[in-house]
DNA sequence: CCGCCTCATTGACCGGGATCAACAAATTGT
DNA sequence: ACAATTTGTTGATCCCGGTCAATGAGGCGG
């Protein structure tokens, strides 16, 4: 639980991996410079909470690296998962006082963290911090809509068909590829997790996998590398167009 | 379909029901002239498709009055409303090129319009319409999460409950009131629409909604007058904690 | 007034996914 | 190395909500 190592570690923005898809992206060097005296990093162990559901957050910025979930739980304990940030999506919320969800490290997680008033007051002076958190908030809401219909409309099969599509597509990106046929890749989450991203129960969840492994849409070495020898077969099983929108 | 009557007529600003609420919340008076001189109205009847998913949209805005919906459909034909738009809510996707999502008019409709170009020109020279943008998009995103949990873990009961409370807390406040005890208020959408929004069929809505009212937990007049009697009792078919957030 | 349409309700039946339970496999601690 | 724990798979059974089908209730034009 080391979640101060690294505190003080001073690095570059202008070395950082994120540097042109976070919430900087469209700052300046006179801009970035102003980030720079204002940030700090944080790590976090897997399993560990970064904040909880009302709790009041003083902080708030950019997953460096590792995969952050968001979720709700409700009294009776049912959760969902709503949302999964990974390397340059942004955690807190400006200009409100306290989350309305859990926010846990899944992997292993680096956090490039300002305090929320300062990040606020320099909002207020750079429009390109300001433009790009909307954009990045618009992208976010169009997510959410997304899985809305995952959620609301499609079957098991499909909802496990769409996460593993949306991975496949994650990965080949990172990696520079298309995300063709054979591409592999690791799946980040438990089988709990998942399930509580697609609404599902943990045995739904290992069912579906299987079956799509048995009719050989998928292959999988142990249970967290997952292959995908057809990706159009995957996109038909996910309940998508498979015209056009291949890389969408 | 008038839907370009009313376009010249140039209501004041400074008059709207909406100003207070609105994109233009912030606006100072001579920030609400540029708009104004950008603005144009455009109704819409019940039924009226204002952009389809896909469609380059030239226009986004205000709804000034009505309800409209938002929603996803697949290619087999299961929809999912992604959300429910009420007077003041902005629709339309600035730097987006097309909307991922169909828009219609639920009730008659008028909406507050601009050119995409042109608003997205002020927008840029004008901080007080992109602060409100950036808050109004986090409410949005707070909404869709939120939905989330319902559609992915809620039973049919609790959501029909949900949209029920939602609605009354709605009304409540539109009157100036609180979502007390014996509050009454219209259902905006039909049945079917209902079943989109929950992720339901028409028949389980119904099935819920009769048996919501055997227990006594809601009475109606006709389909469309609502009335709760008991608040408490509501929340808790919801699902919700009942304690604190009453008005949340 | 009647026929037609849309919207809503109700019933009978079915099936997908949840639940309960047992077990296997991987990971961790000592 | 071995027990303990966590994570994942599989089977048996149940039930909520979907599906199919019939009927009711308004609204509207002729």
């Amino acid at each position: 639980m080391q979640n101060t190592a690294d505190r003080n570690a001073k690095e570059r923005c202008s070395d950082c991996p994120i540097r042109h898809r976070a919430v900087c992206t469209y700052c300046g060097d006179d801009e970035l410079a102003q980030l720079e005296a204002l940030k700090f990093y944080r790590n976090y162990a897997p399993g560990q909470e970064i904040v909880a559901a009302g709790e009041q957050s003083e902080f708030l910025g950019s997953v460096v690296e590792g995969v952050v979930s968001l979720s709700k739980t409700m009294s009776d304990g049912r959760r969902q998962m709503v949302g999964l940030m990974f390397a340059s999506d942004f955690i807190g919320r400006p200009m409100r006082q306290s989350s309305p969800y859990d926010a846990v490290a899944v992997t292993p997680v680096r956090l490039c963290l300002f305090q929320k008033r300062r990040f606020e007051a320099l909002m207020i002076k750079t429009p390109a911090l300001e433009k790009r958190l909307l954009e990045m908030m618009l992208d976010e809401l169009d997510a959410a809509r997304d899985w809305m219909l995952l959620l609301g409309r499609k079957t098991a099969r499909e909802k496990i068909a769409t996460f593993l599509m949306i991975l496949a597509r994650r990965a080949a990106h990172a990696a520079g590829a298309r995300a063709e046929d054979g591409f592999q890749f690791e799946l980040p989450i438990t089988r709990e997790a998942i399930a509580d991203y697609l609404g599902l129960t943990i045995e739904t969840v290992s069912r579906q996998f299987t079956s799509l492994r048995k009719d050989g849409t998928i292959s999988m070495t142990g249970s967290r590398q997952c292959r995908v020898p057809d990706f159009i077969a995957l996109l038909d099983a996910a309940g998508e167009d498979s015209d056009g929108g291949l890389l969408s």
